[in-house]
DNA sequence: TAATTTCATCGAAACGTTTCGACTAATCGT
DNA sequence: ACGATTAGTCGAAACGTTTCGATGAAATTA
């Protein structure tokens, strides 16, 4: 691989004229400039990064620590977050979180600064006390972050609001005359879970119906899950006419336990996903479900993190910023008669 | 942030006395340990792996160029990759390419051997020309890499064999007794599409059967495209009896526009997809499919890479390989008839 | 006891950049 | 025509590591 000095030596100059040259910090002649790029060709010379990382004190990468990304919302949260991460000139370094993921966050965020990451976009699900972590302590030790999930004061946050979104899921039901309104939920250890149930719970307050806990049954986000859990919650509770399932997959579980119990979507029974995945739209029947642009999530989160890390360059107070994005009802067959 | 200086400094010894005692590389009395150890501990100190890199001339990264997350599929590879890279202990890099993609390959490359990689995993699906890269002069400035998609010698390899899929598939719908069996492909310019088109094709010649290309419609590997493909083949050809669609999204959409058409599947119309994803066993009805454990094909593609790069390290010369995985045939409802 | 080996440590060079402070020659304003 | 700018360039220090060779002391060998 050739070098800085390779180059200059090549065209005659300076290992700093060709830097100069290179970044247009300081004038160089037209006629150097033409051999110096004319070296460059030659060479096939590529600067190293590291190098000049090592020395500019950035290392122009941000890290992303996601988990679950075989689930749709993840990943697309993670495309639109490269997107934007190259736009601004960003690398993005990938880190999973794979559960349990409590044991193993330490060292994780260790190798990020110890790869001078110049910002963190934490976008694991947040499950149980994983983020337990986060406080003055280590958080003075790290650089940026950006925290996908659940405000919190002090802390820079992107948020689909969970919570806004079950109660208008719920709402939507009621309106549609639904009385007995049961819940799939995902794991109740992921916040998300917890937000949209606590939605689902406290809509059906508000309309004097009684959110009975024999109403839900726990799932693991997966169409499997919410399979079990819909026959689980069928057999328990005939009377149910309505579900709410808190991911389009697990929704997709729903549809197939009615079916096969007989069940006549929307007719006996009315059932409502979250997430929109594009799928959601050809299920038999088409769902109802709640829209979160998650790709958008992502790109505002790597603005955010570009303003704290400019920020930090410059010396400036890094002040926090919370966003939150409200899911859109997106009306389909699974939850409306028609007649 | 501490530097090695600092950690020196405060434990009275010198700078390579810390790092020897880091890496080990020289024996260094227990004592001297100790004292190197507090100081690190009191520091917070981390390492810096930009200047570590910068002599060992390993990065410890490795760079994944992808295309498509938002498909269960290539999420699923990445987590595999994901996975074995960290127990390697390797870094990822992340590339994404979005389409078309032919056009900015190169400066990607460029941003990847900046960053020193010490490898790539070329994980883009196979578009039109857009691995017309590939070739000795550019191959030789590049670190190792392992291309995930079509045998080629030369070059190491990674390949779910999607032709030999595509036959064990349509060989299944035969054996049930289908005759007229349509295709719904991928994207014609992708590798893979085209490799699944050629499956069908041959082995209903093999069967006397015609692959006429009215039996033939185009999408672009969603449920949405696949509603629209199977709508216009049904129209044009009524008798049609099966559809191969080429992934199981398609075929989601397939199962759509067969219900909105009337037609019973598996009764009247046969369904195959292609992936096997978790939520395709609760399609309505459950999708018969071919099984790649994509996230196997990650895990592999890492271990050849590595295998590469430390005969690169080593200055051996680098064997290629070409290891190719067939689909398995998944058996549900969609193309059989119970009786 | 002298010669050799081993152990523990240090200093300095290297990795490939950027950038600061010179320095020279040409251009400028008056 | 003279000092002050400016354009163009260079040398060297710095960034935070690893690693080579050297050094002195202690332990081993003959």
């Amino acid at each position: 691989m050739a070098t800085i000095v390779d180059v200059a030596t090549r065209a005659g100059v300076s290992v700093s004229t060709v830097s100069y040259a290179l970044s247009g910090s300081r004038p160089i002649s037209e006629e150097t400039k033409q051999r110096i790029q004319q070296a460059i060709a030659e060479l096939g010379y590529q600067p190293n990064k590291l190098a000049r990382s090592l020395v500019s004190r950035r290392s122009e990468s941000i890290a992303v620590v996601s988990s679950r990304l075989e689930f749709p919302g993840p990943a697309r949260t993670l495309v639109g977050i490269e997107q934007q991460a190259v736009e601004f000139g960003y690398s993005v370094i990938l880190s999973l979180l794979h559960e349990p993921a409590e044991a193993n966050v330490m060292p994780i965020l260790d190798a990020l600064v110890a790869r001078q990451a110049d910002g963190i976009i934490w976008a694991a699900s947040e499950i149980g006390d994983n983020r337990g972590w986060v406080g003055p302590e280590r958080l003075n030790n790290l650089p940026p972050i950006v925290f996908l999930g659940k405000p919190r004061p002090g802390l820079t946050t992107i948020s689909a609001d969970s919570y806004a979104g079950a109660c208008i899921a719920i709402q939507h039901l009621i309106d549609q005359g639904r009385r007995t309104i049961a819940l799939v939920t995902g794991s109740l250890n992921h916040r998300a879970a917890s937000l949209r149930f606590a939605g689902w719970e406290e809509t059906l307050q508000k309309n004097q119906l009684v959110p009975d806990s024999s109403l839900v049954a726990e799932a693991d986000w997966t169409a499997a899950g919410g399979n079990q859990a819909a026959r689980a919650l069928l057999a328990q509770r005939p009377a149910v006419d309505a579900i709410f399932a808190a991911s389009d997959l697990m929704a997709l579980g729903v549809l197939s336990a009615a079916r096969n119990l007989g069940r006549r979507v929307p007719d006996d029974l009315a059932v409502v996903g979250f997430d929109n995945v594009p799928e959601s739209e050809f299920y038999s029947p088409p769902l109802t479900t709640m829209y979160t642009r998650r790709d958008q999530v992502g790109r505002l989160a790597v603005q955010e993190l570009h303003r704290l890390i400019e920020a930090k360059h410059r010396g400036a107070p890094l002040e926090p910023s919370a966003r939150t994005i409200t899911p859109e009802l997106v009306i389909r067959a699974s939850s409306v008669v028609q007649r």
